[in-house]
DNA sequence: ATATCTGGTAAACAAATGTTTACCAGAGGG
DNA sequence: CCCTCTGGTAAACATTTGTTTACCAGATAT
């Protein structure tokens, strides 16, 4: 493998070991690099390709851009290394930022795709608007329900018809905007 | 607000911003403390807390434990701040470490609740177990099924009555452990 | 009042880390 | 052969950053 991808993966690797990023003798060591020279030309270069961001003397203060798992479309297996045909983007996991899971229990939410036992990713939010599904406590139960509004009131509406509308007060704690299932 | 709930909520901000923890001198400065040593003594109460983890010399090596996004049961609003009260966890992304994301277009996989515009978190994989769902090239189209052995054979079967089960020689690209949807 | 504890300031110090300068050995091209 | 380019070594240097020592002002208890 080329010198520079090498970095790239060291740098992601130890972010990913240590929660911060590695200085340049870490890196040399990990090239089995005597001098921490060639690593600073091989990371300006990164840097100046948009690569990598690093902030002039300061210490571990490299940023790798597409840090985040791509989003494909298609994928082909020409080993030993996939290679992503339809990259769509990188997967943001800023808009995660500030918020909670919810697990969800019970099957009222179905006609939304949403089972038992799923993980709901919810902005905490006093307010919603109509139609989001928005997580609100409810008679001392923390629920997931679609916000509607019917005439001038708000209602929780399940999405299954074996569960009926709930009219009584209730507090919209925050609205879901992913939805997460481990298999 | 307590300043040790400060500083740990200014590393979280930091790192969210920058990438890379903030050093002590950046700390204080935040602070508006005018020494560093204050914040020192605070950081070192927080290690041995155990709500951060430090490495004495090391520059900018902070790392927060409950970094992730916690796992709940249960949420009352007690404004400003909601209180989670079962917390079951948090989030553990380093599962999905070396993953990719492939978005699913049809409705092939509906019967394990997976729909067209889902995104799976694939780990890359030439091999899987029974009943593990599989992404596999086969005559050049990217797929999801759920892999099963019929005799000797392995085939790839749709969770969809609809779609036939898919006997053709395949190749096993990796194994869904995840499916993600944004709403 | 006196003692003591807490949480901060001020400043020096030491280690880690980024930066720079000088050099060199091998690969290719003329 | 000689030149030059590439990509590394070696070593010094400068800055950032963590650590430590000395001190102090206000709150609180004796």
């Amino acid at each position: 493998m080329e010198t520079k991808k090498k970095i790239l993966k060291i740098i992601q690797d130890f972010i990913e070991d240590h929660g911060y990023p590695p200085s340049i003798r870490e890196i040399a060591k990990k090239l089995r690099f005597k001098s921490t020279k060639a690593v600073k030309v091989h990371l300006d270069a990164l840097s100046k390709q948009g690569l990598i961001d690093k902030i002039a003397g300061k210490a571990r203060s490299i940023r790798i851009k597409i840090k985040s798992m791509p989003i494909v479309g298609r994928v082909t297996a020409g080993l030993p290394e996939l290679a992503f045909e339809d990259v769509e983007g990188y997967f943001d996991q800023t808009k995660w930022r500030g918020c909670f899971l919810l697990r969800i229990s019970g099957d009222s939410m179905t006609g939304a795709n949403i089972y038992d036992g799923d993980m709901v990713v919810v902005k905490p939010a006093k307010h919603a608007l109509v139609n989001d599904i928005v997580v609100a406590n409810f008679e001392g139960e923390t629920t997931v329900k679609r916000l509607k509004k019917i005439d001038s009131d708000y209602v929780l509406k399940p999405e299954n018809d074996a569960y009926p509308l709930i009219k009584a007060p209730f507090e919209i704690v925050g609205k879901v905007i992913s939805v997460i299932r481990q298999l």
